[in-house]
DNA sequence: GATGAATGAGACTTCATTCAT
DNA sequence: CATGAATGAAGTCTCATTCAT
């Protein structure tokens, strides 16, 4: 009666739905959420429009599915990221944030663009919104062991940096000098004795 | 001949076109251009929808439409701001960012929403890319008066840190510390003899 | 109180409507009455849209007119066509035909359109009916006084032939041989002493 | 894989275009394409809305459609109609002109609505250009094979004759002698030795 | 008489979603 | 699991018509 054994079923499932994350990241991330028909997706992941449906239960919950496939690639990048040395630490931090910038700018802007609409999705406000503490909390301790004065407003002040560094890049896309401005924070804030 | 004096329907004119901007205005910064129906946008401006098609050609040259309305606003305001101390030109700057941010962040959060989306709205890219270059280079210019090293690196993690910092007020509206950061950022910046 | 004289406004009434017999019928011959909208109308004839709704109800109104205004014409041109001579009668018929179709294509056009839809316009389909009734009555008795065999039935041929030729030079225009074909039919009809 | 099989689903689509053809001709022949709606053809042919939009891109693809459906049918006819003797093959023609006429006189109409307005639907004034220039030459050829005297103003006359009979038939309908004016034409054109 | 701002019904079209197979 | 035909609500936009002036 069942042709296909339980784990190949499941393999089945996974590559379909690994075929429609790919794509909807891909459309949203080009050309936003709401601009994004499911039609498109489904082409674009070559499946049927049904399909999508088997696996989630409308494109709202689709979105809510790729989000939070991010969080597993990210909680598995914050473990490789820690470090001893809090100044080696932090470089590190620099490092992934520039190097997902350039690779992987289509997340960054997806959750950019969904998250200034907090009115319209609030899930994806309060992910921000907890993954924003996080962070302000991390650099706050790191800058703190550093040694750097007023942690607490630098720590907010580099969260900014990094999010308003993202959305020039965004802007300015290939023209960005993002190589320089890596190299310059690092050197800023990870190289020196004192920073302040 | 004419029924009404030209003065008149000027006068109307300007009132409906108003309402349209102040309705699309806000509901473009909360839920997106996008999510955004022609409906909602003459309900909340107590008009028809036909009437709106009076005075805008489409969606969305009512955008472009919108959007000019602020630059004329803009402009005005950078003439303000102007100072021939250099600290106090920045600090003028750094206020006025801070006030409008605080008073009509749904500009700022519908100007930067667009902006993520380049591939669908070139003329949003576009006048982000102009302003965007024009704020590198007066920050610059500033910083270089000032005296602080590497004014060309530190006006691009400046003009980051204000997008950064409007993005981090959306997200966490009220409970950012915006005075803080303000104060912060204005006695880093402004107030020292040197600040790097 | 009453600054212009009755026949000031009743000069000024002939010439605007006028004005919009000539924009609507220009239109309504291009594009259609249905694809025609009276914004364009107004726009054309350098009116205002509520101009129109002076001196016509509808639009359907305004259409009327226009037919109704083409019945007069055809009128006169109808008594300057008689002739005792049914041989020269009948080419004056056909001459009268051919010059309308070369200057005023635009009407025949737009009758000929809106007779096929006899669902749609009813009166029109009326007007095109009686006219038709009255041609085949009038070719006939011309027909049987040059003595032409089954004057009944050739009046009915040479009556689609006139339409034929009619939707012909409307689909072929300026490539259509009108002139060699205005001179082979009245040679052929009106000139021999016998034709059949 | 396939939930339903490929000819199954060939099987719907067909059954559906056929629907919406089918309500689609008889709407635009009696109303015209202008005044007709998609919501009518929806209604007309029991479907939804949204499925016309499955099978047709726009309103306009859908008359295109609806237009190259004819030109199948009407290439199959005109094999069938072909014979040695000219005046046998002349007659067939006829025959088959008022059978038409009678049995799918929406169609005739349909394109004779449409023909009149070249502005509008360029594609269709290509389509009607092209017809009457095939049918002038081979009626003139026929024509030239019967021993008339000038076959090609003839030729013209002729096929002005067909589309003015098509003409008045829509306009008269029940009232105009179909049966006699075909066996008139008949016999005038092709039972006689010499006819001119 | 004349204007044009304003309305609202309805046009074309898109799209998330359902469901038979 | 997988397909795609089918639906219907809702979107953008047009347009005949009204009405205050």
């Amino acid at each position: 009666m069942s042709p296909r054994s339980k784990s190949q079923i499941e393999e089945m499932r996974e590559k379909s739905i690994r075929k429609i994350y790919d794509a909807s990241l891909e459309l949203f991330a080009s050309k936003g959420y709401e601009a994004t028909s499911i039609s498109q997706i489904a082409k674009k992941a070559e499946i049927s429009k049904g399909l999508i449906y088997n696996y989630f239960d409308s494109k709202l919950d689709l979105l809510k599915g790729l989000m939070d496939s991010f969080s597993t690639v990210e909680a598995e990048m914050m473990t490789k990221v820690v470090d001893e040395d809090p100044r080696k630490f932090l470089e590190n931090i620099f490092r992934v944030f520039f190097l997902e910038l350039r690779e992987r700018s289509g997340i960054w802007k997806m959750i950019a663009s969904l998250s200034l609409q907090k009115d319209m999705y609030e899930f994806i406000h309060d992910m921000a919104l907890e993954k924003l503490i996080v962070y302000y909390e991390l650099l706050e301790q790191l800058l703190d062991q550093i040694g750097i004065e007023n942690p607490k407003g630098e720590a907010k002040l580099l969260a900014a940096m990094f999010d308003g560094i993202g959305m020039h890049y965004i802007v300015i896309s290939n023209e960005y000098p993002l190589d320089e401005v890596e190299d310059y924070l690092i050197n800023k804030y990870c190289k020196h004795e004192k920073l302040d």
